[in-house]
DNA sequence: ATCCCGAGGG
DNA sequence: CCCTCTGGAT
């Protein structure tokens, strides 16, 4: 397992790699950053940008999707994965901004997560992205750079992963360090291939290690 | 634990 | 061809 001063000196070798990550998520209201992040789930960002411009540009507020159907929404999202799923959280979602939040996306993590479609790790984006509260989301990159690192065991869980950034990082550093590992892991500690060879980590990877023999 | 699910990369 | 992508609901 890492110490907090070797995952403090992990991600502040990633940072270094990638000054400028941040979110690639294309969105001017926290209503549409909130469907492009639902939308964003075991999909890239690249894709998730190609369908919002006409989305948004038809359904602009809470209530335009909500008086639609998933029928009607599936068209504009048909070329990203879990399509028929998503159609139906985003008008669901919309509905229930409408009747439960008066159209206002709540900025509070358990009314986030009765959104339908809004899982823990879509409320933490929202939260540490859009109403600058302090939360770490835990996704695939995360959750495989955590366990090659053996910052957590190979078993653990998300809140569990969750939980310890956040006991090793100053809450002021939490999004940049999420942003940190979203980028190491699209670009370099990918899920196949990762570049271990010429890793500046290698010495405190135990999966780098391996890699290499 | 299982299903959903198109596009892009290797 | 196979794997992966800023997961969530059942």
């Amino acid at each position: 397992m890492l110490s907090k001063d070797q995952i403090e000196l992990a991600i502040a070798t990633m940072q270094e790699k990638y000054p400028q990550a941040r979110t690639s998520l294309v969105a001017d209201t926290d209503f549409h950053f909130l469907l492009a992040v639902i939308l964003s789930a075991q999909a890239t960002d690249k894709s998730v940008n190609l369908v919002t411009p006409a989305l948004f540009s038809r359904f602009p507020t809470p209530n335009d999707l909500a008086q639609v159907t998933a029928t009607d929404v599936k068209p504009y999202i048909k070329t990203i994965g879990l399509y028929r799923n998503k159609a139906r959280y985003l008008v669901a979602c919309a509905q229930k901004l409408v009747t439960d939040y008066g159209g206002v996306v709540p900025a509070q993590r358990e009314e986030l997560v009765k959104l339908p479609g809004v899982g823990r790790k879509t409320a933490n984006v929202v939260l540490s992205e859009r109403f600058g509260v302090p939360a770490f989301a835990v996704d695939t990159h995360v959750s495989r750079i955590a366990k090659r690192l053996q910052i957590v065991a190979a078993d653990a869980s998300v809140t569990l992963i969750e939980r310890k950034f956040m006991d090793s990082l100053p809450p002021e550093k939490w999004l940049d360090a999420h942003h940190a590992l979203i980028f190491w892991g699209r670009y370099w500690c990918t899920a196949r291939q990762p570049h271990c060879a010429t890793c500046p980590l290698l010495n405190i990877c135990a999966y780098g290690q391996e890699q290499a023999k």
